[in-house]
DNA sequence: GAAGAAATTGGAAGATTTTGCAAGAAGTTT
DNA sequence: AAACTTCTTGCAAAATCTTCCAATTTCTTC
């Protein structure tokens, strides 16, 4: 690879990610970290980006990315690792339902290189992947949900009875030993008809989800098939998830 | 294989890769490194393309209308001088379908304020009006385009042949007396379900549009009314196309 | 059609650039 | 302040580029 091919790879990557160590960088440009950082200095000098400790920093974010990913620093470090973990569970070419959130967002962030089908009602997932060309991305149609970036209404419903996939990566608003709960009503029907549509379901929650009851009640425990989440959920809640036959996954 | 075939080879063959490294072009077109090196010296003379260490970059990477990007600053006034014009011929409250494009995003921004109520196909336009909570907007399903963030498919098509909207907002990659033009195979259909789902179709070209043929027929003069352009295009092609009942704004 | 001229091609030697590593400096965390 | 990570700098190895040369092909001229 020319050296110029190798910095737009880190262009469009730190595109994507916002941000990126440079072992991260190395291993995805398949160099050695020193080649990175000279790219880096170069890179930085004609203004696209800054350099920091330990990795560097896209300049000028897209405009039109979503308010959430970039503002959403919450237990950023926690739903990173979720998302490592989770992508680490699919297998290459399997087709992908990815709910909508900022968690599972996080998951999409490591799905590239599986190469899968990827099937979303989510704007930002969509345009994370709208640059990569190797993998196809079916976008569920439907009303654009002010601020969260969802697809909701009946189309969106629709689509998703007409679909079939491998693996359902969810998120909810709160997680318990009678079930899955959400906040927005509206995402109910369609998380439904993610679920219906896939032969295994991963649910993704960090810890602050564990014990939360919110609103209204998504899908109990007998629907999940593994839940992925970080180190600083539970201990006993995690066990007696096991004790009832769901695979816990703790990221760390 | 003659010279000249060859670097038409290694042209074409760089337009799809972007960059390509000697040796892969070597094999490519069959000759040594030393010939593909002095072929490169010879059409980096002609401004086709870069060297590179190790390889070569296309200098002018394909720009047509549909390549989409944030930092799309070609002929950047006059399409947003066309977005203003064409935005102003809509009415509120009335329902929109908006095309994928450089130049019908540029409509989009100016839209805002009308609150209609918004179709689309288009990552970007979809985007755009995500953080807006005051207009509704639907998003058709389908499969994302690589690079282009449209999304196409069956879906796509469906999506369109379910929806009425007083106006649509078209791009193209070249208009005549015989019509429009587009150049990408996978949008005529989406297009002209479009064009069949509105009542009334604006087609928004700019001046480098004019008298240009691509590669397939979208559609013939008389399914357009309203075509809106910027001030550099042709006038004699405009007064032909006024002479033939379409009515043609020319955005200042 | 043949001999010679001109251009093209593939390869090799030396110059140049790029790459990866290591040691010390600078910064960060505990 | 100590332990740790990351950064800079210098250097040797590797890759790539330029320049030159001989072999081959193509073109010209007779």
């Amino acid at each position: 690879m020319s050296s110029e091919e190798r910095q737009k790879r880190i262009e469009t990557y730190l595109q994507k990610m916002e941000f990126a160590s440079l072992e991260e960088l190395a291993k995805h440009v398949n160099a050695s970290v020193s080649t990175v950082r000279r790219d880096l200095t170069l890179l930085e000098a004609t203004g696209t980006l800054k350099r920091t400790h330990g990795g560097a920093r896209l300049l000028a974010p897209a405009t039109d990315e979503f308010v959430f990913s970039a503002r959403d620093t919450h237990q950023l470090s926690e739903k990173d690792a979720i998302g490592r973990a989770c992508a680490a569970l699919i297998q290459p070419n399997q087709s992908v339902i990815i709910d909508a959130g900022t968690t599972t967002y996080h998951v999409a962030r490591y799905l590239e290189e599986k190469t899968p089908h990827i099937i979303t009602n989510s704007l930002p997932v969509a345009n994370h992947f709208a640059g990569a060309n190797r993998l196809e991305v079916v976008v569920s149609g439907g009303v654009i949900y002010p601020k969260l970036g969802v697809l909701v209404g009946p189309l969106a419903v629709e689509a998703f009875t007409k679909i079939h996939a491998d693996v359902a990566i969810m998120g909810g608003g709160g997680i318990g030993l009678d079930g899955v709960y959400n906040s927005h009503g509206l995402l109910i029907d369609i998380q439904r008809a993610m679920i219906n549509a896939a032969q295994k379901v991963i649910f993704c929650v960090d810890h602050t989800k564990f014990g939360r009851q919110s609103v209204l009640a998504l899908c109990p425990l007998e629907t999940i098939d593994i839940v992925v989440t970080d180190s600083n959920a539970p201990t006993d809640l995690v066990a007696q998830l096991r004790e009832r036959g769901v695979e816990v996954v703790v990221a760390s």
